[in-house]
RNA sequence: GCUGCUGUAGCUCAGUGGUAGAGCGCGUCAUUGGUAAUGACGAGGUCGGGAGUUCAAUCCUCCCCAGCAGCACCA
């Protein structure tokens, strides 16, 4: 007899190899109808696995939602490979796990018919319902590993193979059956039978390229994509929600605001429009603001400088291959041979601020009165992505950075940390996001003793928890292996307004650079000593931060950032000398606004300022202009507010006034 | 960079082996109206670029470029 204690408290002999589903059935009939799955000691288990030893049981059922999506969309997974090897004989399986919203299998298509395509969807969503329907029940199984590998091997699966060697001999090796005719090797666990699941909960999404284990070097397979939830109300309310963030799109809303756009010419470059570069130019102004007043000092410095430089700092080993490089010469104007000769130095446009701000640091000698130094700039960056890697304002190959580089000794560093945290609290804040802090540990490939980098995490982690936000609440979490080649970062991710995550802000303990670019100070003892560097941005790029607005606000600026604060919208043409001294006035006192005395109707020019989401329209006919008052129609709301002119040049000053001066 | 898909008017898209169409936008005229589209007329396109097949290519084939969805990358 084994020893089973139930979440209340209660336990319960029972004899060895009884499953859960018994314990359940022995409960209540209720119950054994509802559980789908078991906690035993906290692990996640099939309903129908035996119970080998006394244990702690709480039966899962669907009311246990995160754990009910995770079996659920586990099983999609598998059914989905089913589907697939039953259309298509041949298909060699791999991988299937779930993800935040539904699953994925990778697949490899017979070499005959080369890969999957969204074609081919339709047909094996109609297999996965069959199988639903068809009610399999999914037995787990254990296998002797060499065992397993000759089953793969026999029926053609090498990937499956080649997974099942490497894992250590002798190990326990799952399989589960979906009925008698289809088996994949898996830790589970999974729901009793295929018609626990809901044959109208899933879709299948899309299919792309993926590399076997994750690695470019290794072939490429077919994964498709699902989503998968409960039932199908839980489905059509993620449908619905994609749809909601497809609409919130910042190339979307870059175009119809007429924002930016992109062009092949230039591509993955941005070109600001008028509107989009008044984003631009408030937050520049926000962030110079800010940084004034957190004592740094601004600079600007070179777009193109010599290769060695870049040797120097190890950038060039290391990031050539995504480096615009530049040959120091006149070129050829002839219109015989070779526009460039091959044989001059390069020069290279900058991918990063940090060695420019190491060489002013190190015009004329520095004290560690000097310390900390915090050198902060506007800096255009230049990278030669990947041309895949390129997204809108996302991702792009030239952008400005909010990069600042602060030296310091090493017993400032925590006070500096802790500073910055406090910094990034307000900008964050003052944009309406909320955030989570992380810590990226050093990478396999870096440089610098592990000495240094024990100090740099520790440095960084010391600060983090005494500015009170290494809790759970602050989504505290260190990630082995994400830091930089030289030093380890903590990083600020963003959740925006439909609960996206966004990373941005950064502050990294560099003990590397100041190293190999040999920057010094002199100490209160007389001796040279290295600085300690910390790189930190707060915006991340301005292109990209901007992208990050748009879909945040759905292209509904505050105040203070929209382009076109306010337009004066005439309902006859007798009221347009009102209308331009309304306009005349909003100027003068700041305001971004603009006089629309169309011969259109009013309804169309509502219409049409809303669409283009400006935030107020004061709308003017003969009565305003009798009684020298304005209609305000905010974007929002349907009603209007009737306020004398001054009134509302007070009401939108204040709302046009940034959150850090108002 | 890899896999797949896409590229037609300023935008969103339809279409065909015999060199193109809609809606919106734009222009002109009429209309002066009270909070999400007034009407009429009109002007716009070497159908992403190059090569090939064909009597004939926007359409079929190949190469290139860019975009999209993933993957890989992201100092």
């Amino acid at each position: 007899m084994i020893r089973i204690t139930l979440p209340d408290g209660t336990a319960r002999e029972v004899a060895r190899g009884t499953t859960p589903a018994d314990i359940a059935a022995a409960i209540g009939p209720g119950l054994a109808k509802a559980a789908i799955a078991a906690r035993v000691d906290g692990e996640l288990r099939d309903i129908m696995r035996p119970l080998e030893a006394d244990a702690q049981l709480a039966l899962v059922t669907t009311r246990d939602e995160a754990d009910a999506l995770e079996l659920a969309r586990h099983d999609f997974a598998h059914i989905l490979a089913e589907a697939v090897q039953d259309l298509f004989p041949g298909t060699q399986i791999t991988f299937g796990p779930s993800t935040d919203d539904g699953f994925y299998y990778d697949v490899m298509a017979p070499a005959s018919r080369g890969p999957f395509t969204m074609d081919d969807l339709p047909a094996i969503e109609e297999k996965m319902r069959d199988i639903i329907r068809a009610d399999k029940p999914l037995r787990r199984e254990v296998m002797a590993r060499d065992a397993l590998i000759a089953t793969w091997q026999n029926a053609g699966e090498s990937f499956k193979a080649e997974w099942a060697a490497e894992l250590p001999e002798g190990e326990e090796l799952s399989v589960y059956w979906s009925g008698d005719d289809w088996m994949d090797m898996c830790r589970g666990p999974h729901l009793a039978s295929t018609g626990k699941l809901d044959p109208a909960a899933f879709k299948l999404t899309r299919v792309a390229g993926a590399y076997w284990r994750g690695d470019q070097k290794n072939p490429q397979l077919s994964r498709i994509y699902g989503t998968g939830w409960l039932n199908k109300k839980q489905l059509d309310a993620h449908l619905l929600r994609l749809e909601e963030a497809a609409k919130r799109d910042h190339r979307r809303l870059g175009q119809d605001m007429d924002l930016f756009h992109l062009q092949q010419e230039a591509h993955g470059s941005v070109f600001w429009h008028p509107n989009g570069y008044l984003i631009w130019r408030e937050l520049e102004s926000y962030m110079r603001r800010a940084i004034d007043g957190a004592g740094y000092k601004e600079v600007k410095t070179p777009q193109v400088m010599d290769a060695r430089q870049w040797e120097q700092s190890g950038h060039w080993g290391k990031y050539r291959a995504n480096m615009f490089v530049i040959p120091d010469e006149v070129p050829n104007v002839d219109d015989e041979g070779p526009v460039i000769s091959g044989e001059a130095d390069w020069m290279a446009l900058k991918p990063m601020n940090c060695p420019a701000h190491v060489l002013i640091f190190r015009q004329g000698i520095k004290s560690y009165r000097d310390l900390p130094l915090r050198i902060y700039e506007n800096g255009c960056c230049h990278r030669n992505e990947p041309h895949g890697a390129l997204h809108g304002l996302m991702r792009v190959r030239q952008f400005t950075q909010d990069d600042a580089h602060i030296f310091c000794r090493e017993d400032q560093i925590v006070e500096e940390v802790q500073a910055f945290c406090a910094l990034a609290d307000r900008v964050y804040k003052e944009f309406g996001f909320t955030y989570s802090i992380k810590l990226a540990l050093r990478p396999d490939q870096r440089f610098g003793s592990d000495s240094d980098w024990d100090k740099a995490e520790n440095e960084l982690r010391d600060a983090v928890v005494r500015a009170g936000l290494a809790t759970p609440e602050y989504g505290w979490e260190e990630l082995p292996g994400e830091g930089a080649f030289y030093a380890p970062k903590l990083e600020w991710h963003l959740t925006d307004a439909i609960g996206r995550t966004w990373q941005v802000g950064t502050i990294q303990s560099d003990r590397v650079l100041p190293e190999r670019l040999d920057a010094s100070y002199v100490g209160e003892d007389g001796a040279r000593h290295r600085p300690v560097m910390l790189h930190r941005a707060i915006f991340g790029s301005y292109e990209r931060f901007i992208g990050i607005l748009i879909e945040h606000y759905a292209g509904r600026f505050p105040v203070w950032l929209a382009p076109v604060q306010a337009v004066v919208a005439t309902i006859t043409s007798e009221a347009d000398g009102y209308a331009h001294d309304v306009t005349a006035k909003l100027k003068a006192a700041g305001i971004r606004v603009e006089a629309d005395t169309r011969n259109e109707k009013i309804n169309y020019k509502v219409r049409e300022h809303s669409v283009a989401k400006v935030p107020h329209l004061l709308v003017v006919g003969m009565r305003e202009a009798e009684e020298g008052k304005v209609a305000i129609r905010s974007l929002g709301s349907d009603g209007q507010r009737i306020m004398t002119l001054d009134e509302a040049i007070a009401m939108l000053s204040h709302e046009a006034t940034p959150p850090d001066i108002r």
